[in-house]
DNA sequence: TTCTATTTTCAGATTCTATTGAAACCTACT
DNA sequence: AGTAGGTTTCAATAGAATCTGAAAATAGAA
C-alpha cells in the first residue's frame, strides 16, 4: 500500500478495473444459474474459478463471494458432481483447493449434460409410464384414447431425438458439441441476423 | 351416471383412466416447468392445453388445474407470448377459448427461442460490456487482463456459436429443429446407448 | 495414535417467488 | 348510455428455495 513511482497508480487503477470486470462477470452468470434453475451462489462460484483461473479455497471464496462456510461447500460439491470444477491439493497444506476446467467446450458439454439429465431424462421416463396407464384396448378403443397416444408419442419421439443427439455429442464420449455446431453450422439454410449490434443504451432500463 | 349396459361400466372406468393419464401428464409437465424457471401453474396450463387438444376457457381450467382466476389469466398471457396456444373465439358466446400449437416441432421450437432469448441473450450482452469495462492498454497490459480477455472471449465465442444456430434454426423463420436433427442424426459418430430400459420399479423410490 | 485444522451437515432463519382473491377494468349486447 | 358477463391487475399471503452458523465428523501431520 505504498505507491512508489508513477506508474504504481495506473496498475492499481488496472487491478481495481479487473476485479470489477471479474465481479460483473461472476454477477451475469450467476443471474443466468438462477434462470436455469441451480442456485445462483453455485454459479457464481463456478464463475469465480473460471473467470480467475486460480485454484481457490473454501476461506477464499468465502470472503470474495461473502457466502457462508456451508454455502460454499455445498456449491462445490454439486460442482464436482457436474464435473466442471476439481479438487487440487498442495502438499503439505492441508486445505483443499478447487479449480475449475478450463476447457470451455468441455464445461459447455458437462453443463448440457447435466441439464439433459435432470431436465429431459424424467419427462421421458414418465410419459413411458403414463401411457400404460391408459391402455388401448383393441378394437373398440375411443377416439379420446388415441388421440392421448397420439400426442404422447409426438412428445416422447421429439424429446427422445432430443436425448439421443445430446448424449451423442455431448456425452462423456460423445463427439464433442464443436462437432456439432460444425456440422450445422455449414447447413444450406439461407438468411439470418448476427448477433449484437442490437443495443439500445448499454445500460438501460431494469425489467 | 346410469350404468344401463354392460359396457357402459367399462367405458366409464377408460374415462377414468383417460382422466389419470391426463393429469399425470400435466404434473410431469409442470414439474419440468419449475426445472426451466417458469411457473409450475404456466406449465400446468400448457400441459393440459395440449394433451386434451381442446379449446378450453378460463373456468375449465380454474376447474380442471384448481387454480385461481388470476393465474390462469396471467400464465394464459405468458403463454400466448411464447406463442404456443392461441385464442379461439366461438361466434355468439362470449367467452375467450385457448388452444395448444398441436405440432410438437412447432412448440419445441417455441420454446427453445424463448429460453435462448431469456438465458442466453442476456449473458452475451453482459459479456460485451464487461470486455470494455477492463481494456487491455497497448503493450504493457498485465498478464491477468490478458486472460481474462481470453477467457471472456472463449465464452462468448461458444455461446454466439450456439445463439447462431438456434437462430438458425429454431428461429420464427428456422429452417426447425427437426431438420437440425436429422443433419445431427446421420453425422458418423460411433456408439451410443438407447434410453429407457433401465427403470428398476417404475414407481419405485423417491428423489 | 493423538491432535487440530478443515470440511460437512442440517435445523432454523431468511429471502425470494408464486398464488390468491377481490376490486377495477373492459366490451359486447340491448 | 346502461348493464351483465368476462378479464386483468395487484396488494396481501402462502409457500418454496436458499442461506447461515455452529456442532459434529473427518482426515492430514506429528
Amino acid at each position: 500500500m505504498t505507491p512508489s513511482r508513477s506508474s504504481s497508480k495506473n496498475a492499481a487503477q488496472a487491478r481495481a478495473q479487473l476485479l470489477e470486470a471479474q465481479d460483473r462477470f461472476i454477477a451475469s452468470w450467476g443471474r443466468m444459474g438462477s434462470v436455469w434453475g441451480i442456485s445462483r451462489t453455485m454459479a457464481e462460484v463456478h464463475a469465480l474459478l473460471y473467470i480467475t483461473g486460480a485454484p481457490m479455497c473454501t476461506d477464499e471464496i468465502m470472503e470474495r463471494l461473502g457466502v457462508s462456510r456451508g454455502n460454499v461447500s455445498m456449491s462445490v460439491r454439486s460442482l464436482l458432481e457436474w464435473g466442471v470444477i476439481e479438487k487440487v491439493r498442495h502438499p503439505g497444506d492441508r486445505k483443499e483447493y478447487f479449480q475449475a476446467e478450463q476447457d470451455v467446450w468441455s464445461m459447455l458439454r458437462a453443463i448440457a449434460r447435466e441439464r439433459i439429465k435432470r431436465e429431459v431424462d424424467p419427462l421421458l421416463d414418465a410419459l413411458d409410464e403414463i401411457g400404460e396407464l391408459a391402455p388401448e384396448v383393441e378394437g373398440q378403443s375411443q377416439e379420446d384414447v388415441r388421440e392421448l397416444h397420439k400426442r404422447l408419442d409426438e412428445i416422447r419421439d421429439g424429446f427422445g431425438l432430443i436425448t439421443t443427439l445430446a448424449h451423442k455429442f455431448a456425452g462423456p464420449r460423445g463427439a464433442g458439441l464443436q462437432t456439432a455446431a460444425k456440422l450445422l453450422a455449414k447447413a444450406p439454410v439461407g438468411r439470418k441476423k448476427t448477433h449484437a449490434s442490437k443495443r439500445t443504451s448499454t445500460k438501460g432500463s431494469p425489467s
